[in-house]
DNA sequence: GGCGACATACATACCCGGTATACATACGCG
DNA sequence: CGCGTATGTATACCGGGTATGTATGTCGCC
């Protein structure tokens, strides 16, 4: 519901129609996240039903302007005062495909690590040229936002890159510890344990 | 199409039947992540209609059992092959919160990051005793999937937690700066600037 | 012995977010 | 003048997430 929220607390600020919702999303989030524009009409018109926003009016030309109802307004107080609940993370995929790399057979979750890393890196350069970029013109009042934008992915990417390095440190452990005490896997076409009592 | 490619991955360990592969999934990420088993169902039949997996038998207690195809493994190898692309980053539901937060009038922005810090840092404590645990049994072999996950939701609590500290600092920072040379904002209903022109 | 609780197993409906595309008008510019 | 670009709305389709319905099997317990 983060789309929906996030329109509603722009239509707190005052009426608008649906491609100015666009363009100052996008202007909040410095670009980072184009928003489609499909999604803003569908997400206005779920509000819409659900007694969050309703129409003004409608212009001659076919412009729809939105504005919040009474009850858009509690729902996004409301959103603003409880937090984002991280009890049940969202599914990354990258974890996910590690997390099945290290238990399949003949998957060299070396290299993958090593392939994830430089798209990471690359990543965090063009996050970190950015910001670069952006501190030459100090713009302090409107561009904060895009500024804690920036930085929340540049936090991201660089714990996603310092987690790959721990997770070959493990693997590097893990593999000095097993060729030692068991032989290694003999090839990787290793189709047992497929029972019914998995 | 993480939960099609991780499926897929599994398929490729030999044939399962659906709730075999929701059991797998979920053992591999250690249960962080419950799968819900309807969408084991819909993905293995859009997997199936696209040529990844075919079924290999229906038992007549209605167990339908999946084999992956030729297609289907060099797509798991393609997978596994190419890294996951971070240059458009999932949009996160707490940064647009703060971005919207920060740029509208008459939220309590400091408050909102007080509350949220509580959640992340309660959340990142759940984690650790949960990694503690964990180290008390070392099944060095089974768990290393399940560690990597762990490990790989609490980098990026810490991550979080380390920028919302950044962005009171930042605020801090620009309310310092904007009550010196400029008049604080009279109210929180500044409802300008909304013509057509945006 | 039977009954309830729980695990196993499949299927469907619905919602939201993400993307592409269609279609129309206005505006600037070579 | 017409072509590209920006503005503007709308719809179709897909995948992921969640809830729910409906069986059967199993195990413990009164």
């Amino acid at each position: 519901m983060a789309i929906r929220h996030g329109l509603l607390a722009l239509l707190d600020e005052g009426p608008a129609y649906g491609y100015q919702l666009k363009a100052a999303f996008e202007e909040r989030t410095g670009g980072t996240w184009p928003l489609n524009i499909g999604q803003v009409y569908t997400t206005l018109a779920r509000a819409e039903r659900d007694g969050l926003v309703a129409q003004l009016d409608v212009a001659a030309d076919g412009r729809v302007v939105y504005e919040i109802t009474d009850a858009g307004r509690h729902e996004v107080a409301r959103w603003f005062a409880s937090p984002v609940r991280r009890d049940a993370p969202a599914r990354d995929e990258l974890t996910i495909k590690l997390a099945v790399a290290v238990t399949a057979p003949g998957v060299d979750v070396k290299a993958l690590v090593q392939t994830q890393r430089s798209e990471t890196m690359r990543t965090l350069q063009a996050l970190t040229r950015l910001k670069i970029d952006a501190a030459d013109r100090p713009d302090p009042e409107s561009d904060t936002a895009w500024h804690l934008v920036l930085e929340r992915l540049i936090f991201d990417a660089e714990a996603e890159a310092r987690w790959l390095d721990h997770v070959e440190a493990r693997l590097l452990r893990a593999a000095a510890s097993t060729t030692s005490d068991r032989t290694p896997a003999p090839d990787g076409t290793d189709r047992a344990n497929q029972g019914s009592a998995r």
